[in-house]
DNA sequence: GCCACTTCTGACAACGTTGTCCAGTCCCGA
DNA sequence: TCGGGACTGGACAACGTTGTCAGAAGTGGC
C-alpha cells in the first residue's frame, strides 16, 4: 500500500497522502514514530505555503471586515452576498460598496464546512490528454455546469494506487459525487465513502468488488461485429491487438473477437492475439509477428485493434514501406479524428465519448437529486463505421 | 453583467453565481429584494443537496467520534492522521483501528479553513476537449501533482463572462494559484484576487489591462516563418485563414503573415485574409472564396492556417473532389496527430502544448514558493515541420 | 524515595461562514 | 396615543480541523 507517511502496516484510509502534510521531508521525528515513508521523498512535495507570512490568503477581508466597514451586522453581509431577502436597498448598497472597496470574496471553504455541500464533483480518468477521455471530460464538465457544480479531475495513468489516491483526495474535499474510469480492480476502499453519501458512477469499466452504478460501452458486441465485418469480407486469419489484459474493456473486446471467430467456425492461433501496453514499440512488434507469420502460425490478412491508441499506431505501422505493397485490412475500436482522410480511410467501431461522459454525469446528478433505486448498469451501443480499411479483401 | 442574483446595477464581485445559492428558483422573496435574476433559471440549477437529510455528508464520523471511540483526545487523532510525532505506538494503533472501523476521512474543507492553504490550483482553458488544450491540461496536472496539489479545471468556451465566472469561482474556493488561457480581454476583475495572494499565470494569450506573468508561444515569428516557407517554394498569392479577430494569437499570426508577405515585397489582397470562428462552414466558405478567386482577387495557390481546428477543416475541404485535381499548398499553425499520414502529409508550425502547460505551471509554483520578481513573460519557440503539403509548388 | 526531566496527551480557541432566534424599528389603523 | 404586525438587523452557536499551551505520566539519577 505504501500510502500514509505512517505506513505502519495497516493502510490508512484517513490520510490519502495527497494533500501533503507539513512534515515535508525526512526531517523531524527521530522518535518512535515510524519513518515518514518513502513516498514523500519520491514525490518531491515542495511546501509552497511559505509566502505571505505563512497563510497564503492572510489579510483577505472577511464578512466581519465588510460588516464593520458598512456599519452593519455580520449576518446582514451574509444575506446580501447570498441574495437573501430581508435587506433594505439602502443597506444593501452600503454593503456592496464595502465589498467592492475591500475586494471581498466569500470563502467557500467556510461555506462548505457550514453547509456540508460543495457543489463540485470529481472525475478520475486514465489520461486527460487522450482523445478518448478529453471529450468525455468536457461532457462531464458541461453537465456539472448545468447543475451549478464545478469539476475537479485527475488522471490515474492506469495506476491503481494513483486512482485510489486521487479518488480519496477528492472525497476528502467532500465532492458531492464521483465519476471514475477505473484503473484498479478493487474498489472496496470506496465503500465507506459511498456509504457516507458520495454518489459514485463508474464509467467505461465496471467497479471491482463493490456494487455501484456504471455506464459502459458494449465492448463485446462492438468487437464481435467488427470482426464479423472482416469475416464477411472474406478474411479467415484475423489478428487482435488490444490493451493490457487487466483492463476490462480489453478483455471484453477480446471475448467479442473470439466469439465472432467461433461463430464463423474459424480457428484462432494464439500468436494472432496480443494484449499489452499501447506504446508503439509493443504494438509494432506484435503486429509484425502476426503479419509476417514469424509467430509460427500463418500470417494474418486482417487486424482488429482494441482501442484508438493501438489503431493509430497500427495505421502508422501499416503505412511503412515494408507493408505498403501488401494491403492489410484493419478495423479499430474507437473512432478518431481524421480517420476518414487516411488512405485507406479507417473503418471503426465508434463509441461516443461525449455521450458516455454525459450519461454518467446525468446518472450521477439523478442520484444526487435523490434517486434511490439500486445500482444500475447503463450500456451504450457502438456503431460500425465502414470507411474502407475494413473492406479490403484478403490477397487471395 | 447579469451576474449576481441581486443584480442591482453594480456588479457583485463577491458572489460569482457559480456555486449556486439555495434560493434556486423564483419562489420566496416577493419582497422589495430584486428579482432572483434571469441567470438562475437559464442555468437550470437544480438543487441537489436534498438527500441524506439535508446535509449530504451528514453522519460522517469526525475526529471527535474517532477520539471518543479510541478513548483519546481530539488532538491526538489529528496528530495520528497528520503523521505528527509524539504519539506512542500503542495509542496510534488504537486510533488507526477506530479510523478504519468508523470509515473516517479528514474533512479538507475544515483543514483548509484552518490552514489557509488548499493545495490545489485552478486552470481555465478554452475547451478541455480540444487536442491542443488537453495535453496542456495534463501537463499542468502533472506539475501540480509533483507539488502535491490537485487541479480544478474548466472550459471557458471562449466566453469572457464564463471565464470570469470560472476564475472567480476558483478564487472563492481559495485555490492557491490560477493558470488562465484568457477568453476575455479585461482581467481587472482579478486584481483583488491577485493582490490577496492568488498566484496567477496567463497562458497562450496575454492578460488584459492588468500586469501578470505569462507564457506565450511566439505566434508572430511562427507564422512569419511558415509563410516565408511557402514563399520560398515559389508561392506569391497566399491566403490566411485564422481564428476570431479578437483572439490575441489570431492577431499575432496574421501580423506574422503580413510581415512575411511584406518582406518578400508581395501584395496582399484583403480577400485573401479571413478571420472568424473555427467552425467548418465558415472555414469552407472562406477557403472556397480564396481558392476560386470569387473574392475579386486572383485565386491563391497556397493557404496558411491559423490553428489546428482550421487546419483540420482545410485538410477536409482540400480533400473534396472539387480541389482534388488542383493541389493547393498548405501550412498550418499547431501540429496535430496523424498530420504525417495524410496525403500529402501536412507541414506545420509546431508548438508543444505540454511544454506550454508545464512552463506555466512551473512558473506558478515558483511564485507560490515565494519568488517575488516583477511579472515576467516567457516566450516559447515554435518549429517548422516540413512534411510535404507546404512544399507543393504553385501550378505555373 | 524524591526531584528534574522527557515524553505524551488533551482542553481550548480560532479559522469564516450560515442557521436560529430574538430585539429593535417602522407603519398602520384603532 | 397605543398596539400589532411586518419587516430589518444582530448576537450567538455550530461546522471539523489545527496550533498553542499546559498538565499528566513515565524515566532516570541521586
Amino acid at each position: 500500500m505504501a500510502d500514509a507517511p505512517n505506513a505502519s502496516g495497516t493502510a490508512d484510509p484517513a490520510h490519502p497522502a495527497w494533500p501533503p502534510t507539513d512534515e515535508s521531508g525526512p526531517a523531524a521525528s527521530p522518535t518512535a514514530s515510524p519513518a515518514p515513508g518513502t513516498r514523500t521523498g519520491a514525490r518531491a512535495a515542495v511546501p509552497h505555503a511559505a509566502r505571505h507570512g505563512g497563510r497564503p490568503h492572510a489579510g483577505r477581508p472577511t464578512m466581519k471586515d465588510v460588516a464593520a466597514r458598512a456599519g452593519v451586522g455580520l449576518k446582514t453581509v451574509s444575506r446580501v452576498v447570498n441574495g437573501e431577502a430581508g435587506v433594505s436597498s439602502d443597506t444593501e448598497r452600503r454593503v456592496r460598496e464595502a465589498i467592492t472597496a475591500l475586494g471581498f470574496r466569500r470563502n467557500d471553504s467556510a461555506r462548505v464546512l457550514r453547509k456540508g455541500t460543495t457543489a463540485s464533483i470529481g472525475l478520475v480518468v486514465e489520461d486527460l490528454a487522450d482523445p478518448f477521455y478529453s471529450p468525455l471530460s468536457r461532457a462531464v464538465e458541461e453537465v456539472a455546469r448545468a447543475h451549478g457544480a464545478l469539476l475537479i479531475n485527475g488522471s490515474s495513468a492506469e495506476d491503481p494506487e494513483r486512482e485510489r489516491e486521487l479518488a480519496l483526495a477528492l472525497c476528502a474535499r467532500r465532492v458531492d459525487g464521483l465519476v471514475i474510469v477505473p484503473a484498479s480492480d478493487d474498489h472496496r476502499y470506496l465503500a465507506p465513502e459511498i456509504a457516507a453519501g458520495v454518489a459514485t458512477v463508474f464509467l467505461d469499466r465496471p467497479p471491482g468488488r463493490i456494487e455501484a452504478d456504471m455506464v459502459l460501452s458494449d465492448s463485446f458486441e462492438g468487437a464481435r461485429s467488427g470482426v464479423a465485418h472482416l469475416i464477411a469480407h472474406g478474411h479467415r486469419r484475423i489478428g487482435f491487438i488490444g490493451d493490457r489484459p487487466g483492463i476490462h474493456t480489453a478483455k471484453e473486446r477480446l471475448r467479442g473477437y473470439r466469439a465472432a471467430m467461433a461463430e464463423a467456425g474459424l480457428p484462432v492461433s494464439e500468436s494472432w492475439v496480443a494484449l499489452g501496453p499501447t506504446g508503439s514499440d509493443r504494438v509494432r512488434t506484435d503486429a509484425a509477428r502476426m503479419l509476417d507469420g514469424s509467430g509460427g502460425a500463418a500470417p494474418v490478412t486482417a487486424v482488429f485493434s482494441g482501442n484508438n491508441r493501438v489503431t493509430v499506431t497500427l495505421v502508422r505501422v501499416l503505412a511503412e514501406p515494408e507493408w505498403r505493397g501488401r494491403p492489410v485490412a484493419l478495423v479499430g475500436f474507437d473512432d478518431f479524428e481524421l480517420a476518414d482522410l487516411l488512405s485507406p480511410p479507417v473503418t471503426v467501431i465508434a463509441q461516443d465519448p461525449a455521450d458516455l461522459g454525459r450519461s454518467a454525469a446525468e446518472l450521477l446528478f439523478r442520484r444526487l437529486d435523490g434517486a434511490e433505486e439500486p445500482p444500475r448498469t447503463l450500456s451504450r451501443p457502438t456503431k460500425l463505421v465502414a470507411r474502407g480499411s475494413g473492406e479490403i479483401p484478403p490477397p487471395d
